[in-house]
DNA sequence: CAGGGTAGCT
DNA sequence: AGCTACC
């Protein structure tokens, strides 16, 4: 767990121009206080970053629903426009953002698909972020389409293994080089990038049936604005040497990410419209206006210079719902409209098993001054009582409970005595708490969760066909310390089994044939026992196989509730731990169908990284959880092969997480743990020490009730 | 801007 | 609570 370095301070740029030398960076880490790395090369000259973007992805999406529609020119409509449509469509004419009137025109065999209801999408492009993750969890999302990807780790140990006169290229286009005279070895982590660019592609491609584009550079700016630049589906990579190249390419001060509406307004205001004219800004003078960070950041930007990290982004923060209309102008048609809201919201809220605590409702009133964009919006606590209902309780009664809350919130923002003219109205859930913080007023359940530092209280949580092993003493208590109330989630993350990494993907399996708990198990404990999710025959009340009965009779009703909970199941992974299981015996094939169905994709990326790594492009087979699954016999293979194991730094893991097994965990776990930790990030910075008084419920975004893991990413999937 | 989301800063 | 930004 070395922690190294630092970073970011990145001058990428500059050391790239310096190119060789002169300037010895910041050292960095050297490679490898863990491999065997051959160069003692600073490793961290520059970063490589990856952006993906995928191609008219609603489009995509509705073509896979229907392979029918592959043929036809597609728009996705919401409301009166297309939001996106094919390239059929795109060859008629037919553009992102049209209104539908336009559209037909411009194509009357315009075929169109309502897109108002996201929920697959959705569903789509968490599998996409989860698969990108399996190779590598610095993973961070853009919008539903795109993601950045840092893959620094993973090109230094492939780096490392690169045979010397090996002959290598660039994938893909390069930008600004006409073809072929690419000289990779000038370049080589930008080669070694594009390589996994095109890996990383072809396994979307083949897992999810999905296309798109990757851009690759030395920071997240660049990889976007140089993946745009081969449209669909491919790729290419940007050299230092080209970095002014493309940012002089840019029209206006406005195409730079980061540059908005409003930014751009201003920089206009001071005469600046070209990147060059930013480029060329004294700083003072714009820091006058914007003040000075601002202003060195839009300069940077303008010169292409971005030290952002890519930050990973977990499960979500608020979950909404929202409409927009004409006209709205009656109070029951606001009622109406906005329990509608309620009952997708509170269903999407359940399935992600995390309980709100916070309700906003947000309108957005017709004014001919202010008709565009100006949103108002009320918010207040929920109340326990109802925050239970929508997580666990009648869903319908939530609604029903949730409905006069939100109509007074409305009352706080629309006179009801005087006409009104409503053109949308949202509904956010947001302050999303683990269940089992929630329902533990102070940790009583997560006390069965936690790995304490003395051994002998420690109990363990085992998942199903799965060896534990409780971890040597990993320890977080130490730096999180304190009674429990960050200090939980915090546990050496460790592997899961096959078959427990694809059940909280597909939902709740977990009740048939997840496992559990308690008992102090201070190491180890292979329990193979609880495989068979024919025992489920445990109950009544469904237990878990593992878990003793007895035990669980003497807690508290609302406790076994909770362990009966879609979160509980993360708070498996999030807390359990045993070594892993690389995976190993799979049974190869050579080649995956191209559809597969949730669970064929889903399970297959956890070997991913290893496939990715070793060339070995066999896919496992997948039985679903029948006793040998072959999963766990309890084997710690765990070939390091050419995995690629984050940096602590890299990641912002706790530092005391084991880069390597975090690695292994399915990536919907590693997203949740991630999360967990970005949650508690802030929390550590402010409170140094452990007592955090109120600072802990103030800013910090989310007491990290010691609940458990952040979320469970499987709500994203269908249930199969 | 449209549309239905998101996230971060203030 | 609002604004800005991103898709």
């Amino acid at each position: 767990m070395e922690n190294s370095e630092d970073e970011e301070d990145e001058n990428e740029w500059m050391n790239s121009f310096v190119d060789s030398s002169t300037h010895s960076p910041p050292a960095a880490a050297a490679a490898a206080a863990s491999g065997p790395s051959i160069s003692k090369t600073p490793v961290r000259a520059h970063r490589v970053i990856l952006h993906f973007d995928l191609d008219c992805f609603y489009a995509q999406v509705e073509m896979i629903r229907n392979p029918a529609l592959r043929e036809v020119p597609l728009g996705i409509q919401q409301k009166y426009i297309i939001v996106t449509c094919n390239y059929v469509a795109r060859e008629r004419g037919v553009n992102k953002l049209m209104s539908v009137t336009d559209a037909k025109e411009k194509c009357p065999e315009l075929v169109l698909v309502k897109g108002e209801d996201l929920t697959h999408y959705r569903e789509m492009s968490y599998k996409m972020t989860d698969l990108l993750m399996s190779y590598c969890p610095l993973v961070e999302r853009l919008g539903f389409d795109e993601n950045f990807m840092d893959v620094t780790e993973m090109v230094e140990q492939r780096l490392a293994q690169i045979v010397k006169s090996e002959d290598f290229s660039f994938k893909g286009h390069v930008y600004n080089h006409p073809s072929a005279d690419v000289k990779a070895s000038n370049y080589p982590r930008l080669a070694l990038g594009s390589h996994i660019a095109a890996e990383l592609r072809e396994a979307v491609h083949s897992k999810l049936g999905l296309t798109g584009c990757a851009g690759i550079a030395t920071n997240k700016l660049l990889a976007k604005l140089v993946s745009g630049t081969f449209k669909p589906n491919q790729q290419t990579t940007l050299l230092p040497e080209n970095i002014s190249d493309i940012m002089g390419c840019l029209s206006s001060v406005r195409k730079v990410p980061g540059v908005g509406h409003q930014t751009a307004k201003r920089l206009q205001a001071l005469g600046l419209v070209s990147v060059k004219d930013l480029q060329l800004c004294p700083l003072n003078d714009l820091a006058k206006e914007l003040g000075s960070p601002t202003a060195q950041r839009l300069k940077n930007l303008a010169l292409g210079v971005d030290d952002s990290a890519v930050t990973c982004t977990g499960a979500p923060q608020s979950l909404s719902d929202e409409d927009s209309f004409k006209k709205m102008s009656s109070t029951k048609e606001v009622s109406e409209k906005t329990q509608q809201l309620l009952s997708s919201l509170v269903g999407r809220m359940r399935k992600d098993g995390r309980q709100p605590q916070t309700f906003r409702l947000t309108i957005r009133k017709y004014t001919t001054t202010n008709k565009w964009f100006s949103r108002e919006s009320r918010q207040c606590p929920i109340p326990n009582q109802i925050g239970q209902k929508i997580s666990s309780g009648s869903s319908d009664d939530a609604v029903m409970q949730l409905l006069p809350l939100a109509m007074k919130l409305f009352y706080r923002m629309v006179d009801c005595g005087a006409p009104f003219h409503l053109t949308l109205i949202n509904v956010c859930f947001s302050n999303l708490q683990t269940r089992a913080a929630a329902v533990t007023g102070k940790g009583s359940i997560t006390s069965f969760f936690s790995q304490s530092t003395s051994p002998k209280k420690s109990q363990t949580v085992v998942s199903q066909c799965q060896c534990v092993d409780s971890s040597q003493g990993i320890d977080m208590d130490h730096q999180f310390g304190t009674d429990g109330l960050i200090s939980q989630h915090n546990k050496q993350p460790a592997t899961q089994s096959s078959s427990s990494s694809e059940a909280p993907l597909h939902g709740l399996r977990w009740k048939q044939n997840s496992a559990v708990i308690v008992e102090n198990t201070r190491n180890a404990s292979c329990s193979t026992a609880g495989c068979d999710p024919d025992e489920t025959a445990n109950a009544v009340t469904r237990l878990p196989p593992n878990v003793d009965p007895e035990v669980f009779k003497l807690l508290p009703e609302d406790i076994q509730k909770e362990l009966l909970s879609p979160a509980y199941v993360s708070s498996l992974y999030s807390t359990s731990s045993s070594q892993s299981g690389t995976d190993v015996p799979s049974t190869s094939k050579n080649k995956l169908p191209e559809t597969l169905t949730d669970s064929e994709s889903i399970s297959d990326t956890k070997d991913a990284a290893n496939k990715l790594n070793s060339s070995n492009r066999a896919t496992t087979v997948n039985h679903q959880g029948k006793a040998g699954t072959s999963a766990f016999p309890g084997e710690d293979v765990m070939e390091e092969g050419g995995l690629s194991f984050p940096r602590s730094s890299d990641c912002e893991f706790p530092g005391n997480v084991d880069p390597k097994v975090f690695s292994e965990l399915p990536p919907d776990v590693q997203r949740e743990l991630m999360s967990e930790w970005k949650q508690q990030k802030p929390i550590l910075k402010t409170s140094s020490s452990k007592k955090p008084g109120k600072s802990l419920m103030t800013k910090d975004r989310k007491a990290p009730g010691k609940g458990s893991q952040a979320n469970n990413l499987f709500k994203y999937f269908k249930p199969s």
